[in-house]
DNA sequence: ATGCATGAGGA
DNA sequence: CCTCATGCATA
């Protein structure tokens, strides 16, 4: 028990009275967050049944030659985040959104011919001349309307998603970090593109820069972003999201995925840019989340050793881990899963790049290098 | 910026 | 159970 279970989240009523004191014309409110249809009480998840000697010898070994060895080139960062204001209110937002659409391109299936290993991560912000507007502005109000009852999305079909011939298979998943596994090349000989077609590494990881340069000019903070392509698609994502895209922390796919968001985004924030409209923000109670466990470094450290000998450990495996370090089955177990996921990013953390034999056959000590973002 | 967590969807 | 997208809560 490590961590106390006393949860006590009932975020009710947001005090936070902090309305920005401009006159709006129209007080557009958006009292929404209909998700609450399910009131699940799961706050113990100490039963795990155990009883599956299931053996998972999926290995994702791949034997990709990465040429390189991360010539990354220490950025001279040297910038921070200049968030004028805001952000540090603590009123949390609900999303309504409860859906999750997932556009998967038609052939996004070989779209592997990036280098996932050229994630440079040089997040050389240049400064900012000093942000003017500091306050939110909200968008053309085309919020959506959420479906109490029927959960509906709006699919901004810009490109095409009538696509229902043959299911796309996944990406390379297994590609451990790779979702290159494929030196596939793009037909028409020049990597160049604006999007629309499934963009390419390289690419994503200019836009993101450039994207957060434009947002900080603007003003902007990543949970505004967040808010506003709510406000525009009817899709909100939370500062963390933003964040990751702009850090390229996420998976290519779903880098592709929000790029046209934020990118269309930054369209309307630049049409908007110097529109008094205002910003408003949902408040919305919290749910009763798990109260967040922390893991002291040595049993970090336990769990990395464990995860170098097998990222995927089966149930019986993951509670006589859990049973050693004392912590509970599911903690185990999502870490695992949080493992694996961070492979999986397109930043590459440890400095190993999964193509190497050594993944996770006996190299210890190799880890803890982490990405040198900013 | 990131660690732990929830949940939908898929074998 | 897993993967994968996403986020609350936190350092």
């Amino acid at each position: 028990m490590a961590t106390a279970a006393s949860n006590h989240y009932s975020v009710l009523t947001t005090p936070s009275s902090a309305p920005p004191p401009h006159s709006e014309s129209g007080s557009m409110q958006q009292a929404t967050a209909y998700r609450d249809a399910h009131t699940l009480l799961q706050n113990d998840y100490t039963l795990p049944g155990s009883g599956h000697p299931l053996s998972h010898a999926h290995q994702w070994i791949t034997a990709l030659s990465h040429g390189d060895g991360a010539p990354w080139p220490s950025s001279p960062l040297g910038d921070q985040d200049v968030k004028p204001i805001l952000q540090s209110d603590r009123e949390e937002l609900q999303n309504a959104a409860s859906l999750q659409q997932q556009q998967r391109h038609p052939h996004l299936a070989h779209q592997t011919h990036h280098d996932a290993r050229t994630w440079r991560t040089s997040t050389a912000t240049t400064h900012i001349p000093g942000m003017a507007t500091s306050d939110g502005q909200s968008l053309v109000y085309s919020q959506s309307g959420f479906g109490l009852g029927g959960p509906e999305q709006m699919h901004h079909h810009s490109l095409r998603d009538e696509d229902h011939h043959s299911h796309s298979p996944h990406l390379s998943e297994h590609g451990g970090g790779g979702q290159s596994s494929l030196s596939h090349h793009q037909h028409g000989g020049h990597p160049d593109h604006s999007d629309e077609d499934t963009p390419t590494s390289d690419d994503l990881e200019q836009f993101a820069k450039q994207f957060k340069q434009r947002r900080i000019k603007l003003g902007f903070t990543q949970a505004d972003v967040g808010l506003a392509l709510g406000t525009l698609y009817g899709n909100v994502f939370s500062q963390t999201t933003i964040c990751r895209f702009e850090a390229l922390q996420l998976s290519f796919k779903n880098m592709c995925k929000l790029k046209p968001l934020l990118n269309k985004w930054l369209e309307e924030a630049d049409s908007t840019s110097g529109s008094p409209t205002s910003l408003d923000k949902i408040a919305a109670q919290g749910r009763k989340r798990k109260k967040r466990t922390s893991i002291e470094v040595g049993v970090k450290g336990a769990l990395e050793s464990h995860f170098l000998k097998s990222p995927k450990p089966g149930a019986t495996e993951i509670t006589s881990i859990a049973d050693s370090l004392q912590l509970e089955k599911e903690v185990v177990r999502v870490w695992f899963c949080n493992r694996r996921q961070k492979e999986k990013r397109m930043t590459p953390i440890g400095g190993q790049l999964p193509g190497s034999e050594d993944m996770y056959g006996d190299t210890p000590p190799h880890h803890g290098a982490q990405t040198p973002v900013q």
